[in-house]
RNA sequence: GGUCCCAUCGUCUAGUGGUUAGGACGCUGGCCUCUCACGCCGGAAGCCGGGGUUCAACUCCCCGUGGGACUACCA
């Protein structure tokens, strides 16, 4: 074993497309392991299929890495430029008789595929060029001998000890006919002499351990340490995807959710310490170890994340929830330059949103003068009756000296009392009378963060629309 | 089909041979209250099935069953 060598774990997603649930899990699992280790976290794309491959996915990966905190300290590599390595160590591999050159056509190979499959038998290559010893030539392909006898043993760290037959393994190309290594050579490769020595990585990989292993003795590298974890399911239980909702790490910023919730989530999908839900970045550092990540596959649930959205947006540091709250009002055409007015409204709806987008929405009222008066509301609330009562506040309201939260409260309640009515009666329609709607804040918040000018002339807005509505 | 993995409330999970099986999301009853939230208190809800092992199994073993992954010149 490795005692003494710092512990170096890597990501290694391949550039088809965005980052998501799954590989950010991931990502996060080999990160916090690395970073409660000391230990340094390399960045690697596995770019090598030229066909799928794009830039805009490695930059679409990087942003959303970056998003989510996940900062690398080496790389990120690109195994496409390390072709050169990898055929080196090919070379290497036929020189020794431990790989071979093999020219049987893929339609040759689909047909005994298929052939075997209708006839029960396994798939595998049937060995056809393994004795052949064909020269190197045009559309060949390289293939591993894989030993067929004898068992490999794989020690994962988090599903413990998995034996597989050798025999159950077949050669497999680690050279494509356009001269590019596989990935299942490529990983190994790189990984060894990148010095991992943790991988941490997908369960949909665990059957492609044994051979990797094999092809780690082949080449005379020290074998890391597997871990293998879970996948993550869908609400109906099959792989994650698109028709399950948002997928992508950026969507989820998109609709405003925030990075520490989503790591928080993720983490607790798969992993738990104890009873523990909230965890603090430095907290899981801390505590993080590959031996808590349960075995079994786990589904999405979105509604926690939403919980746990809702949890970090209302504990949020004021100001910096009014920084990410900004492109957000942007989207709805607000520009918030009164950042004393935006800390006050972001104080009064943190506790009430799930989203920021949400928070905006909610906020609207805070940002015109004549916030649109719901007809319902109006309807119950806004009656004749309660112009006169409406009214008085907005007279006493100029002599209140006393314009705090806790002036204000009182200053509602004693002119209720003066006037002989439940402080009940006047709060709903004050309330949609200052934002057009039954639900918000506290009165006193928003009558504190509005302002006496803007409270007083809502207010007299709303009594002329009563007699507009209802005395006319 | 073959190989491999997995199995506690609807979901995420704690549990490590003896517990009234705990927590969280969601659902739900109530409290708080100027509305909506927040918060607080309570409730319903679970050990896949069958065999063993044991004085005793959610826990260990075997077999079923169910789910998943892989089975590419993708990663």
């Amino acid at each position: 074993m490795q005692k003494n060598k710092q512990v170096r774990t890597r990501f290694a997603p391949s550039p088809t497309g965005y980052l998501h649930i799954g590989g950010a899990r991931t990502a996060l699992f080999s990160w916090l392991y690395a970073r409660h280790s000391q230990g340094k976290f390399v960045l690697r794309i596995e770019d090598t299929d030229q066909q799928r491959s794009t830039e805009e996915s490695t930059r679409a990966i990087l942003d959303a890495m970056e998003w989510l905190g996940l900062n690398w300290d080496e790389g990120p590599y690109f195994q496409a430029e390390r072709v050169t390595i990898h055929r080196e160590m090919i070379r290497k591999l036929i020189d020794e008789d431990k790989a071979y050159y093999c020219v049987c056509t893929p339609e040759e190979l689909e047909e005994k595929r298929r052939r075997a499959l209708a006839e029960g038998r396994k798939p595998k290559y049937d060995g056809t060029c393994r004795d052949r010893k064909l020269p190197p030539s045009d559309g060949a392909v390289v293939r591993f001998r894989c030993p067929q006898t004898g068992t490999t043993i794989v020690e994962d760290l988090i599903k413990g000890k998995i034996s597989f037959n050798n025999e159950e393994l077949d050669d497999l190309i680690i050279q494509r006919s356009d001269g590019y290594p596989t990935y299942n050579f490529a990983v190994v490769v790189d990984d060894a002499q990148m010095n991992i020595t943790h991988v941490i990585r997908g369960d949909d990989h665990v059957n492609n351990t044994p051979r990797q292993i094999l092809l780690y003795e082949a080449l005379d590298y020290e074998i890391p340490q597997f871990g293998h974890v879970p996948m993550i399911l869908g609400a109906d239980k099959t792989r994650l995807s698109k028709r399950h909702g948002a997928t992508s790490v950026m969507a989820y910023k998109e609709l405003g959710y925030l990075p520490e919730a989503l790591v928080n989530y993720l983490v607790r999908l798969g992993w738990s310490h104890g009873d523990q839900e909230i965890f603090a970045l430095d907290e899981l550092i801390e505590l993080f170890d590959l031996g808590s990540i349960g075995k079994s596959a786990a589904v999405f649930n979105p509604d926690k994340l939403l919980w746990l959205n809702q949890h970090y947006i209302k504990s949020y540091p004021e100001e910096k929830l009014l920084d990410v709250l900004r492109p957000f009002w942007k989207k709805s055409g607000l520009d918030v330059t009164d950042s004393d007015y935006g800390l006050h409204i972001v104080r009064d709806l943190k506790a009430r949103a799930k989203t920021l987008p949400e928070m905006v929405e909610s906020s609207l009222f805070y940002f015109t003068d004549e916030p649109p008066i719901d007809a319902d509301a109006a309807a119950k609330f806004l009656t004749p009756e309660i112009a006169d009562h409406l009214g008085a506040i907005a007279d006493e309201l100029t002599t209140l000296s006393d314009y705090s939260k806790e002036g204000i409260e009182a200053f509602l309640r004693n002119l209720a009392e003066a006037r002989s009515i439940k402080l009940k009666t006047i709060a709903q329609p004050l309330r949609i009378a200052l934002t057009g709607k039954t639900a918000s804040p506290g009165l006193d918040d928003i009558m504190l963060t509005l302002g006496k000018e803007r409270v007083s002339s809502r207010i007299r807005r709303a009594v002329s629309y009563i007699r507009n509505h209802r005395l006319s």
